[in-house]
DNA sequence: AGGTTCATGTAACCCGTTACATGATTTC
DNA sequence: GAAATCATGTAACGGGTTACATGAACCT
């Protein structure tokens, strides 16, 4: 069982609101706040193949109405199972530092394959990993900060405002799933 | 002129602090908030040895009382030039897209190695090109968002905010330079 | 007919990951 | 003297970057 990239991901999940080309996930990175990822072919062509020879999708050439021709993906349902395993699997503090990235792309995702009961309990648990390790930077920041150049300073202040601007939106957003679940909730 | 990559630029960046050792730099990566980094030796040690290599820093083991021995490097001169040339480059739009890591990078070593008013250009700058951007993410956001999944528009916003907390960090970060240059500031 | 966009692919290169290896020095 | 830590290395692997290539369909 090999490693699947961040990027893979990224289509897998994309790849779960509609079928699409290669083609139309590198416009989706070009020109939408998705961006993040990298449009190009020699990223993009090369992931799809690898994910289909795993398994994960399936892709056939789309011989419709005059239209040039496009192989269009979907996810296979293991496909659908392994983008939910990893989309549910549990958060740990080292997420925090090393794949904040990784944390958003799990999230926003949630509701094309998950029920809201996976999005709340994903956000309770980003807001306990943050409420532990946001402190741990404020101490570093008072015991080392004198010590520091005010730009490392300023730098290491701007990451903490960052993890603690994090904390306030995910405690909105849990805030939202759960008044929704309240009033008569749909899906 | 091949490319260098962003931890290099990390390394070399730690290395114009004081003269350090392959050793000393992982455990700044394995105990600091510049925890985003590798710390791992496959990592660290051949980054090291291709910037000796382009003559960017210089090693020497150090052959001092009994300690261990330990291959200490400092930045050549061509490595400071470099390095600064690094951190001063403009700052295009797509920075923010692409290598936001990256310009936190670049400012938080400014102090070592530029004046103040290379630290206020660069947030003067950041500043420009944050408010430039901004609103393109809301726009979208008003346009695009009745159609995405209730996770996908908190994603965003999500991602709104944390360049909204950025640019409101670096208006303080700029009062207060400008606040330091104004009082009698030293160096 | 010719240029542009659509659509997919490939190959060389670089570098970070993972895992393993090796000694020297300190510690108990 | 055994174990842990210090300190540096190396090799295989994978995947993203950059650059180039190809052809079909669309537009004028």
């Amino acid at each position: 069982m090999q490693e699947i990239s961040l990027l893979a991901y990224a289509l897998l999940g994309l790849l779960h609101q509609q079928p699409r080309s290669g083609y139309d996930l590198r416009k989706i990175f070009a020109n939408t706040p998705m961006g993040t990822f990298s449009d190009s072919p020699g990223a993009i062509y090369p992931a799809l193949r690898r994910l289909e020879k795993r398994g994960l999708i399936s892709g056939r050439v789309h011989p419709s109405r005059g239209i040039r021709r496009r192989r269009l993906y979907r996810p296979t349902s293991s496909g659908k199972r392994a983008f939910k395993a990893w989309q549910t699997k549990a958060i740990t503090s080292d997420d925090l530092v090393h794949c904040a990235d990784e944390l958003m792309l799990r999230f926003s995702f949630m509701d094309e394959t998950a029920d809201s009961a996976q999005a709340m309990r994903f956000l309770k648990t980003l807001i306990k990993e943050l409420a532990a390790y946001i402190p741990n930077l404020r101490h570093f920041l008072r015991v080392q900060g004198a010590s520091m150049p005010l730009s490392g300073r300023l730098a290491l202040e701007s990451g903490i405002r960052s993890y603690e601007t994090l904390l306030q939106w995910a405690r909105s957003a849990l805030g939202i799933y759960t008044r929704r679940k309240k009033t008569g909730a749909r899906k």
